[in-house]
DNA sequence: AGCTTAAAGCTAATTGGATTAGCCAAGAGA
DNA sequence: TCTCTTGGCTAATCCAATTAGCTTTAAGCT
């Protein structure tokens, strides 16, 4: 048996391409192994099991978000730039489902290097909202705010939720509309966190 | 072997619960027999499989959120409206986090009566949403920027997306008035279909 | 070139869930 | 009481995940 030249990325890359293949819940490591041209207990020499390729690919598609995101949000400004990174991100959700899916679980407890990428990805999020001032916990709102919004949106269209023959473009730009004119009027520094409501792993927006 | 009076309808509202306690995606036939009391392949004389169980969660669940707006939503108007309507809903997917995540899975192609409960819901809100004027594409739009504002913060709130100290129920409302506010300035009747985008399963926003 | 050894494959075996087949008792109705 | 449908059970199959243990590759030294 000639190696097949695996390497824990590697394995992780065919993952994520299955799972945009096939949806991250039907993800199946026999399916990787068969890309990969090896069967399914050699993983086990690059993975530790399913979980830990899933984590792989949450991995990889934040950090590729956030760079589609940065890249997004260079040169542009105020409004101009709240679109710009609202249509790269739906973009990246419709050109890889399954990633995607992957990129929205929330870190383990104690997961630090899952919860810094995480981290890049709100400070990127952050710079593109500057134009608006903000900052303090009306920074996080926002930030909170943008990220439900447009997930809520890609999550749904991806979920098959919208039969209407209403562009789901022009309501996507009417949300995000309707987001720019909210930024503009949030209080440039919001009310400080309220008591007993920590969460378990700050740094995650 | 005594009968256990078991229903359709029983199983389903057992499965649900299975749901809500240890997430869909993690919701076992076996977890739901042992519930019922009974041997796992007896739950077939029932229903004829996973695939028909998470359906029927998803009815029950899309059936229950229905009346749960409807309730929420009578004897109030306009930004009052608006806040109820969402306040409920988020309500009912963190008390039934299963049920909620399979309300969103779209009907199967041709499944009439699951679009029917969709569509039901979405007049609900549609009429939630009278105070505003809006008609004809506007009301499409501002339905779905709503449906798509309240699931991405609910969903994101749910996977533990939110792990700074800051009020999420101020997130939310924030959210919720950026809406109020764009679905006054929406026009009256918004343009028509864009052409080539019709969607697999019209009747579902 | 030849030796040593960790890494990377493989097959076999176990576990757990879904599903199907086929047997048997419960109990409703003639 | 007899009958027949219904609902429960056990046994068996399939598939995916995971673990154990064996073997070969090929890299690094002499």
């Amino acid at each position: 048996m000639p190696r097949a030249g695996l390497t824990p990325g590697r394995v992780i890359a065919e993952a994520a391409a299955v799972a945009d293949e096939v949806g991250l819940d039907k993800l199946t490591l026999a399916a990787v192994a068969e890309r990969c041209g090896v069967s399914l207990p050699s993983l086990y020499k690059h993975v530790h099991g399913l979980d830990e390729v899933r984590r792989g690919i949450s991995l990889l598609a934040v950090r590729e978000l956030t760079s589609t995101l940065a890249r997004a949000g260079t040169g542009v400004t105020g409004p101009k730039s709240l679109h710009a990174l609202s249509a790269a991100y739906r973009d990246y959700a419709r050109a890889h489902p399954g990633r995607y899916a992957a990129s929205i679980v929330a870190p383990a407890p104690g997961d630090q290097e899952h919860a810094d990428v995480g981290a890049d990805a709100v400070a990127v999020i952050a710079a593109a909202l500057q134009g608006y001032g903000l900052d303090g916990s009306s920074l996080i709102h926002a930030i909170r705010m943008w990220r439900a919004a447009c997930h809520g949106l890609v999550s749904l269209e991806g979920a098959g939720g919208f039969g209407l023959p209403e562009s789901v473009d022009r309501t996507y730009g009417h949300l995000i509309d309707a987001l720019d004119a909210a930024f503009r009027n949030l209080p440039a520094a919001d009310q400080s966190p309220v008591a007993g409501e920590s969460g378990p792993d700050p740094g995650i927006g």
